[in-house]
DNA sequence: GATCATTCAATATG
DNA sequence: CCATATTGAATGAT
């Protein structure tokens, strides 16, 4: 192959058959799959039935018989009560699962076509994503459905993917609506553009309210929207704070809250107990003028109170502020609560205020208590546990990065020399260069001038915020020739980790790296840095004593998010690197067949050529502590040092190299 | 079924 | 950093 760059390699490597690519999956199993917190009954059957049998555990106050509001469909299914009869009344006969082929991804778009993209899955569905032209929709493209048995009850892949669609269309109509509003003014508001459409598509799951655990969502879970929760059932009002379903007692309806959100929003205070929570009634509150009157025992507030004398379970989701993005929020899903006590107090304003009082079930998994954690090793009001060194880059990043181990006497990786970045002694020779932008304040977006704006097919890649828009095989940032500021947004892989992050020891893997940051989807982690391995075209062998390898001619399984491109993720020319004796924290990152992370070519120019980079994105929210790992690939000669594969995934090919 | 009111959003800007 | 204005979508209530 040769080395110059070829001006389109932008375009796919060759022909694709694409019934391969989009591949119909096997028929999925659609047995709901249910967390067993303690006292709790989970349905795990062949014949799943869309009820969601949630008894409340005892014991209950005088008087008060618990009761089984089993899922209210919308579809009116008949509700039943557990208390009636052994029988459950549940309806076996559940609507047969639709073939995913009924649903065959549609020919892609015509290529090359950078103002089009559809989100389009192996799984068989499509989401038109709206062009530049047409902000509002698009017609012309085939639309399959996203079928019943995954919008009624979720799983873990279904949940994930609806999520991962919903991100793919806000991410793109975040560049877009970047790019117009710069020239035309009024910034619409992609987040809430993006979710009708997924709603109009019927792409979401968990569409009925149930009271427990949403199938597919584990506690700890990170949204980044309010919408998110909406999309996978776990709260569904956009805003507010107080999620209920009004269910059957005898012949009776009553309301009974589902789930809340706590904003910190009605100045609750935070006490030092993450088991507690004292969360405010809804309204009392003029949102046009701000003028406050006394709550009413009505809507949220009954049901809350309804939940309290049942017994019910309500979910939490805990607003936190999110210190890399100032103004916005991270919902944490930390589990059920049950409600233990309710008031009412004065406000300032000598307004009545509902108080309630709820309690953290145990047995769940850290959430909340995590995050708080972590707010006390980062302020030093308490120590990381199992530290070994504070800081193993000894200042090369502008984070510490903390090396720790739980697990056992081990003191440490190999000695290596720590860099932050991947060094060039001879860059690539181009036979095309650009002049660099003259963006003396940054690149702006609808910046039609800029020719790094052209470069990347007429939109900057990154966001305001500095998240990944784009899904393109290559991305082209500003280099040595450009006048931009090092911290233009189009110099989002120069700016180094700006996450917390730990080497920290797995128990069957080494070690790995995680994160004390909440992790966005599309943020940049890190890029893989290294010493330059000589490649003659062809006969570089993965050497078999390296496994600090990265090669970026392996072949690697189209990611879903990689929607449009129905190539794999490929170099545009060969670069291989070894972290051996120099790298940074990348070399640490394991391989998973399920990543939450992915790697992503960048190309920036310099004086006498390009630069090529591996730049590590988050394919998807990643919550604290949550081990970051990417999808290794498969090496041209596949037939050495084969290891076994301990990710547990689903999707785990059962080895990697 | 259409329309309205309610709601611990999310941004941009001063 | 906070306050304010602006634009808004899902859902239950009417």
């Amino acid at each position: 192959m040769e080395q110059g760059l070829n001006s389109d390699s932008n375009a796919p490597s060759g022909p694709i058959d694409k019934s391969k690519v989009y591949a119909v999956k096997p028929l999925r199993s659609l047995v709901p799959i249910f967390p067993d917190p303690p006292g709790m009954c989970s349905i795990s059957t062949p014949n799943p039935t869309p009820f969601v049998c949630v008894p409340p555990s005892g014991p209950f106050p005088a008087g008060v018989q618990p009761f089984y509001p089993f899922m209210v469909s919308n579809d009116s299914q008949p509700t039943t009560t557990k208390n009636q009869s052994g029988n459950t009344g549940f309806d076996s006969s559940i609507p047969a699962p639709v073939p995913l082929n009924a649903f065959r991804t549609p020919t892609p778009h015509v290529n090359g076509d950078a103002q089009n993209q559809s989100g389009q899955f192996a799984s068989g569905f499509s989401v038109p994503v709206p062009d530049a032209d047409n902000a509002s929709n698009s017609g012309k493209r085939t639309r399959g459905q996203f079928d019943d048995g995954r919008r009624a009850n979720s799983d873990k892949d279904t949940a994930a993917t609806v999520l991962l669609v919903y991100d793919l269309i806000r991410r793109r109509l975040t560049q877009l609506e970047e790019a117009r509003s710069n020239t035309s003014g009024g910034f619409r508001r992609p987040d809430l553009k993006a979710t009708n459409l997924m709603m109009t598509k019927g792409v979401r799951t968990n569409n009925s309210k149930r009271i427990g655990h949403v199938p597919g969502i584990d506690v700890g879970d990170i949204f980044f929207f309010r919408m998110e929760l909406c999309l996978v059932g776990l709260h569904t009002p956009s805003m507010a704070g107080i999620d209920y379903m009004s269910v059957k007692v005898t012949v009776n309806e009553e309301p009974v809250a589902v789930s809340i959100v706590s904003s910190g929003g009605y100045d609750d205070d935070d006490g030092d107990d993450t088991n507690v929570l004292i969360y405010s009634g809804q309204g009392g509150v003029q949102r046009r003028d701000g003028q406050m009157f006394d709550q009413k025992l009505e809507r949220g507030n009954l049901a809350l109170e309804k939940s309290l004398h049942r017994g019910n379970d309500v979910r939490v989701a805990r607003g936190i502020k999110d210190t890399i993005n100032a103004p916005s929020k991270i919902y944490v899903y930390d589990g059920l609560y049950k409600i233990d006590e309710s008031w009412t107090e004065k406000n300032k304003s000598g307004c009545n205020v509902f108080k309630y009082k709820l309690i953290r079930q145990p047995g769940q998994p850290e959430a909340y208590s995590l995050w708080k954690s972590i707010q006390q090793w980062r302020d030093g009001t308490a120590a990381r546990p199992a530290l070994i060194i504070p800081d193993l880059t000894s200042g090369a990043e502008t984070q510490p990065v903390a090396l720790v181990n739980d697990i056992d006497g081990e003191k440490g990786p190999a000695p290596f020399s720590y860099v932050a970045s991947l060094k060039y002694s001879q860059p690539f020779q181009s036979s095309k260069l650009f002049s660099g932008c003259h963006c003396v304040g940054g690149c702006q977006p609808g910046d039609i001038s800029c020719p790094c704006i052209h470069k990347n097919e007429g939109l900057l890649p990154y966001s305001s915020t500095g998240v990944l828009l784009t899904t393109k095989p290559l991305i082209h940032e500003c280099g040595q020739t450009c006048q931009s500021p090092p911290n233009c947004r189009n110099r989002i892989s120069q700016a180094g980790v700006k996450f917390r992050l730990e080497v920290f020891k797995t128990k069957n893997q080494g070690w790995g790296l995680r994160s004390w940051d909440p992790i966005r989807s599309g943020s940049f982690i890190c890029e893989y840095a290294g010493d330059i391995v000589k490649v003659t075209a062809g006969d570089f062998e993965d050497a078999n004593d390296d496994s600090y390898i990265f090669d970026a001619g392996r072949y690697y399984e189209p990611l879903e998010r990689v929607h449009n491109s129905n190539s794999s993720m490929k170099a545009p020319f060969p670069l291989v690197i070894s972290a051996k004796n120099s790298g940074n924290v990348s070399r640490f990152m394991n391989h998973s067949c399920s990543p939450n992370v992915f790697w992503q070519p960048i190309l920036r120019e310099s004086n006498n050529g390009v630069c090529l980079h591996i730049a590590f994105f988050a394919i998807r929210h990643i919550p604290p502590m949550q081990e970051l790992m990417y999808d290794y690939g498969i090496p041209a000669k596949a037939d050495r040092g084969k290891k076994k594969c301990l990710c547990g995934s689903m999707k785990c090919r059962g080895h990697f190299y």
